[in-house]
DNA sequence: GTTAGATGTGAAGGATCTTTCAGTTTTTGG
DNA sequence: CCAAAAACTGAAAGATCCTTCACATCTAAC
């Protein structure tokens, strides 16, 4: 076993047409329902195609190979939450510091609990693969966009909002592998909010108009 | 697909000699190794045999099929930290509340530390596999032992050892799948079990000597 | 209506894996 | 030292699985 090839990750095409990108559409909601059912070691690329009700040529089309299929699966859902996170930030441009504190963790914890039960599965992908890069990406994705927000605040005027926001982000992003083993509860869900919404309020509090030092950077 | 027939989980036979010993416990070895290098999917009947110096012939004398010896891999991570708790609660026969609830928290984490690096891999086995049986069998037992101390604890009677016991073990194993995603570093270590003694020292004080009613049972 | 490009099909090749079994080697007990 | 039991071997059958490819079908634009 010398130099692995390194088989190619990326989708080989995007969809053109409409019943392309449902066909995708199809095949991403049949990878998730496999692992849920049949589990990973299980998840073939021929079951995948069938319950999307595709051949598995039409599979093949859009991934050069089953394991760029998981790595997309993963990329999807990393997207989403990034994406909630980073459309609750615009929406807050210049917004009080306690409400921008509420509003992240409340679209955050909204995204995942909407994938509740699948995230057990998603967290099966992610330990396979190798999908720290993913992650990373999508974290630093969330950091811009809450630097953002908080450099605009109307209230407090930040050091390094740049710095904060990537504790914040690490804190967030921190607790996804530590719960999305378990099928959070609705309740289980209000309470993690209340909580983590407790916790970044007074981090914040505490570096308001400069209360410290934060721009000690190695 | 009707009724499955279920196929047989436990192992086929139990070594007599002490070279079939070290055959199996080469076997555990090079399960955990190769999960390590190759991932569970890649995880290969021969490929066991090959790493642990055996013939698959002699794997499947010991192990039914491939799902039986992943459970047993999981059966013993298990069955090691909860007979570290076990015995660490016998040496604490008698101690004194503070002590014992250090103790357990110690040898808890000792145990989960010694196996820090194959930890995600055994968690990855515990979601494809459903081992939420075994995971209480190992936490009942656990919680029997606790239960066993704490009504010898010299310092302090308590109104119903057994609950308390269940609520501690039910924390500390509820860290487990929390934590075991990651790498525990030392420090991390330290910080976690310095926070769970904490925690356990004052839930046991608050129940001290009938502080609280606990003998509400649905 | 025609045609080029986009999309979808599914049988089949080739690779890999699980599991078995007939036979060999090692250990034990006498 | 010898026979019976235990342990081990590894080739190979049978089952899956990944992936490809030659071909069919659909869509859009002219």
């Amino acid at each position: 076993m010398g130099i692995s090839p390194l088989p190619p990750l990326t989708p080989r095409k995007s969809p053109r047409q409409d019943r392309a990108v449902a066909t995708l559409d199809a095949i991403f909601e049949a990878t998730i329902q496999v692992l849920l059912s049949d589990g990973l070691i299980r998840l073939t690329t021929t079951r995948v195609a069938r319950r999307a009700g595709v051949s598995v040529g039409t599979l093949y089309q859009y991934f050069p190979n089953k394991q760029a299929l998981l790595f997309a699966v993963m990329e999807r859902y990393l997207a989403m939450l990034s994406g909630a996170i980073e459309e609750a930030c615009a929406q807050n441009l210049g917004a009080k510091v306690e409400g921008i504190a509420e509003t992240v963790v409340k679209a955050y914890l909204e995204a995942k609990m909407d994938q509740a039960e699948v995230s057990p599965s998603l967290y099966r992908i992610a330990l396979e693969l190798d999908a720290r890069e993913l992650i990373e990406a999508a974290s630093r994705r969330s950091a811009k966009a809450i630097g953002a927000v908080l450099s605009t605040a109307v209230d407090g005027r930040f050091a390094n909002p740049a710095l904060l926001a990537q504790t914040l982000t690490a804190a967030l992003y921190g607790t996804l592998p530590a719960f999305c083993h378990l099928v959070l509860s609705p309740a289980d869900g209000r309470e993690a909010q209340k909580q983590l919404t407790i916790m970044f309020r007074s981090y914040l509090a505490s570096h308001q108009n400069g209360g410290l030092s934060a721009d000690a950077a190695p």
